[in-house]
DNA sequence: GTGAATGGTTATGGCTGCGAACGATCAGCA
DNA sequence: TGCTGATCGTTCGCAGCCATAACCATTCAC
């Protein structure tokens, strides 16, 4: 088996983690417990931000928001039929071009987006929830620092997956 | 199509997002950049994961290493598959209980271990280039408290995904 | 020595998301 | 007006990944 060199006190492994590793580590269960409180709302993450995307900016077609939220656009039309079939969204003919759909929310869509809002309050309060209120504003400040400076769309997270 | 109430600013939409969703959005894209640069290794996020495992306590079963992974057992398999054949890992059986396989590190996989240390480095450097050096302490800190108040095991992250 | 339990491996199935084609519609141009 | 190329939305097929469930080998309890 040759030497092998174990038997040692690990060297460079576990020297208290960086800044980028629990970056990843807390935002990946942070990301995995929001789900759990979207699924209670029969919502995954990628239909909550469709829906947030679609309140912010109200008409916009497919296209644009697969560019805005960069998904392949044969990715949101099944999302847009899921939404749609409930209701919480609808697909409105553009009458000067009719290859559009603007994408708008309905009345219960609304509804539903403040208790979606309610839920992200409370998640927000349990992530952050060792930290005092000072402690909380510094950290976000921080994290909006480097958002910016990594040109991520605000609103927008790259790639979430299932729950 | 009944009175959907558009055409408003969109109240609680979007009023600067909370700490929450920055932490999910930058740590995805902090995971996702890390899985480019080990993908010049020829290595998986979660190949990267195991090694590290590894080499902090070797000569662990693999039962052992999925519990702490968090990891069901067969995912280990195909993981340990790659990584054998290419020598980084060895299966060696345990005399007193030949059901065992304890895993170690080869001399190959210290020596690359070494190397995804100073990836990981590059890495973090990266992902705090926008903050100072005290800056990047005290968001450090505030996000090893929230680590330890969600009880996240140090150094294992929950499900990492492909590039 | 027999049966239950444990470690590791393999096989199967399901889910998901991407990319490539397709029909519909529109713009430009002669 | 008719033709051509581009754009939008949709559908379909494929491949990757992961988990669950059976499946051998080995060991432990009695």
């Amino acid at each position: 088996m040759a030497s092998t060199g174990d038997d040692r006190p690990a060297p460079p492994v576990p020297p208290a983690p960086g800044a980028a590793f629990l970056l990843t580590q807390i935002g990946s269960q942070a990301a995995a417990r929001f789900a759990e409180r979207t699924a209670e709302l029969d919502l995954t993450p990628p239909q909550v931000g469709l829906l947030r995307a679609v309140a912010v900016a109200p008409g916009r077609s497919q296209q644009a928001l697969a560019r805005h939220l960069g998904t392949p656009p044969s990715r949101l039309v099944a999302l847009v039929d899921g939404l749609d079939e409930r209701g919480l969204v609808e697909r409105r003919r553009n009458p000067d071009d009719r290859r559009l759909h603007a994408l708008h929310l309905t009345e219960a869509g609304h509804d539903l987006l403040r208790r979606i809002a309610e839920v992200g309050q409370a998640h927000n309060d349990e992530v952050c929830a060792a930290l005092t209120e000072e402690e909380r504003s510094t950290l976000t400040a921080l994290l909006a620092r480097i958002a910016a400076d990594h040109d991520l769309t605000p609103g927008v997270h790259p790639g979430y997956r299932r729950l």
